[in-house]
DNA sequence: CAGAATACCTGCGGGC
DNA sequence: TGCCCGCAGGTATTCT
């Protein structure tokens, strides 16, 4: 599923192959995606030239000559560029033809991403406006951390999972990242001492940036603008390994469900 | 305002 | 073999 770090990588795979082109047709088989695709989207990018890409969390940005495409993969999109004449598959959702005969095309079964478009700079558009610091700024710093939570009570997991604090870290970095700190999930955020806000932002950079390295995490369909899986699976401490002893101290992994979603920690390393 | 619940969607695995 | 159920998950939105 993509985080940060795919969203990333997927970006670096699609610059070489989208910059300068020229948007020539737009082929859209469904147009409900998280948000209903408007009628006017073909016509207001057609004939416009990519510029550059960029990410702000887990938004790819495209910029055109006017205007900007803002692209969230969701669960389980995906984006590639491929010859003008690869065969549709199932959930191939949106073809942006290019005009080196190739195609910019949009997979997603869960349909949990979107695509839209946006006359304004991207990061007025109000999905992105509210967003908190990105987790690899300089000044994403336990300071910051401690600040921002100082008055909440929920699990810190909840907390760095919250995109207006910080934004692109999902389940999978959130987890790792707790476990690199020594942090157990559920513990309240307002009781994290400055050292231990301090550790939990060197350990969502530490894991970010690796991930970004080894291309991503592939638990089960992530692949890139190539079609290639990310390796950072290999590095996973306590994420997808529920009853498997910790890499650290052997104790075994547990799990606990904490706002709906499947958080693994070690109960021996991690403390409350 | 914080925080919890809800909705959206498909593929997959387990149980029968 | 095949059906039904539960689960997985990001995040905007709605409810308490």
């Amino acid at each position: 599923m993509p985080e940060l770090p795919e969203v990333e990588t997927v970006k670096r795979g699609l610059i070489p192959e989208l910059s300068e082109r020229v948007i020539q047709k737009v082929v859209i088989r469904q147009y409900q995606l998280r948000w209903l695709i408007p009628k006017s989207f073909a016509k207001d990018i057609t004939g416009q030239t990519i510029r550059h890409l960029s990410r702000r969390g887990k938004y790819l940005l495209i910029y055109l000559d006017t205007g900007a495409l803002i692209i969230h993969l969701g669960m389980s999109g995906c984006l590639k560029v491929l010859d003008l004449n690869t065969p549709v598959l199932k959930h191939d959702h949106v073809d942006i033809v290019l005009n080196h005969h190739k195609v910019l095309r949009y997979h997603d079964p869960r349909r949990f991403g979107a695509i839209l478009f946006t006359k304004d700079c991207p990061l007025q558009h109000s999905l992105l406006s509210s967003l908190g610091l990105e987790p690899l700024d300089d000044n994403f710093s336990g300071v910051y951390l401690k600040q921002k939570i100082q008055n909440r009570k929920a699990p810190i997991k909840s907390v760095i999972m919250n995109h207006h604090i910080v934004t692109g870290v999902g389940n999978i970095y959130a987890t790792e990242a707790l476990f690199l700190a020594k942090i157990h999930p559920e513990k309240p955020a307002c009781s994290l001492t400055n050292a231990q806000c301090k550790q939990l932002v060197i350990a969502i950079q530490q894991v970010l940036k690796s991930a970004i390295e080894k291309g991503g995490t592939t638990v089960k369909d992530f692949v890139n603008s190539e079609g290639k899986p990310g390796y950072f699976v290999q590095e996973l401490c306590v994420y997808g390994r529920n009853g498997l002893s910790c890499k650290q101290c052997s104790a075994h992994i547990q799990t606990v469900r904490i706002g709906q979603r499947c958080s693994a920690f070690c109960g021996n390393c991690q403390r409350l």
